[in-house]
DNA sequence: CGAGTGTTTGGAACGACGTTCCAACGTCGG
DNA sequence: CCGACGTTGGAACGTCGTTCCAAACACTCG
């Protein structure tokens, strides 16, 4: 370990392949990561990736876990509830961004991803003043609430693709809406302007909000404020 | 269409395809579901599939809308809330029996889908008393908690396995965090017991119950009951 | 300083996948 | 009875995740 090693390229190692799947993923969409691509990124071949990572699967974990360990980084400085939000706007934003982090925190990265943010999380619930014994069911709904969201507008956004308007499509879901059949579909067909203009932040946001809200009911000492 | 058609073996249709592509699904898991398997299954060739269903993800839309259509087929007839339960509970089953809908949902089944679960879900929103310019967020936020929930459920399963004891996984989770650092997870580690002793299902109608409790405080005339 | 040891490398090869192609087959209108 | 046309299904293509192994390397010890 006297030179720190610079062999035949520059060395190989975990970080550097789990740096470049997520360019890779990022570049490429949940498809773009192969282990060919990802060879040819690091100028080597398929089986010298396997030295350093078991399969696909911990690997997508891994690009995963690096993304969300990175927007968990700063210490939370508010209110509980200002907290949370901020927290959920975070990994919202993470997850609208690299689309793929959804399907990694489906893949098997509860290991080490999911308590992280689950640490995150609990301590606003403990902060909000949750009685104890319900800290566990309440901070699951919470997190359960955040990262599906997250996850069903990463799904829209990947349809969407990175080169469609997106005015454009909100607009022609929602002629499709209105086409749709009266009697079958009378709630939806009336709310199709409504998803016309919407803000999938904003709404998001409303979300989180309306989960405060419930929580709020069943803290002792708490409002709605 | 006189005889209802017995061609070589007996019709290939987009339905019997679709059925058994469930069944597929079902046995062996979202990888489970291979043209060469389907093909095998129904006694043909990978070829003659196409001519029915353009690729696989619409074959696993058309056999997730199949599912949920499924549990969406009866009429409500309680109060709001409890209807919201019902259907949130429904779904969520169904998912719990079917992990695979959970991908085929984010997959593309939007389309039909989506619009099915929307519907249902927005005629108890607007039953609830929702403003009516709050329809659409209102939805959307509680569909979002009940499909986002019971895919992380299902996600659990699927690590889970169909063979391994769950009161032994659960025991082994919990154990692991307990064993968690002590500072950077001093939240998860106290919460460690709730987990072991928790049910799925429970909690998510505790969730269901947490939103609709948020929006109870949204809609002007009512209480939390 | 050189031989030996154990790890890292990377290219070739394997089986399985989604998908395409096309010759054979079946059905049906004229 | 015959041509036209949609259906069938097996072969084949390119790509994937993964495995295997001989060559290349860094390091320790005599």
């Amino acid at each position: 370990m006297s030179s720190p090693s610079r062999r035949r390229t520059e060395a190989l190692s975990r970080e550097r392949i789990v740096d470049a799947a997520v360019a890779l993923l990022d570049e490429a969409g949940e498809g773009g990561l192969t282990f060919r691509a990802l060879s040819q990124a690091l100028a080597t071949g398929p089986g010298a990736i396997y030295h350093h990572v078991a399969n696909k699967e911990e690997l997508l974990a891994a690009a995963t876990d690096a993304v969300v360990a990175g927007t968990l980084a700063g210490e939370p400085e508010g209110s509980p509830r200002d907290n949370v939000r901020a927290l959920a706007l975070g990994l919202f934003d993470a997850i609208d961004e690299h689309p793929w982090v959804a399907g990694g925190l489906t893949a098997s990265s509860w290991q080490a991803t999911s308590p992280r943010i689950f640490e995150r999380v609990g301590r606003q619930v403990r902060d909000l003043g949750v009685p104890q014994d319900r800290w566990f069911t309440v901070t699951s709904v919470l997190m359960q609430y955040i990262l599906g969201a997250a996850a069903q507008n990463a799904a829209n956004a990947r349809i969407l693709g990175p080169d469609v308007d997106r005015d454009e499509f909100l607009g022609a879901v929602s002629t499709t809406w209105e086409e749709l059949d009266a009697d079958e579909y009378s709630f939806t067909r009336t709310v199709a302007d409504q998803m016309r203009s919407h803000d999938d932040r904003e709404q998001f946001l409303e979300g989180i909000d309306l989960v405060l809200a419930g929580i709020g009911t069943t803290v002792p000492g708490t409002g709605t404020t």
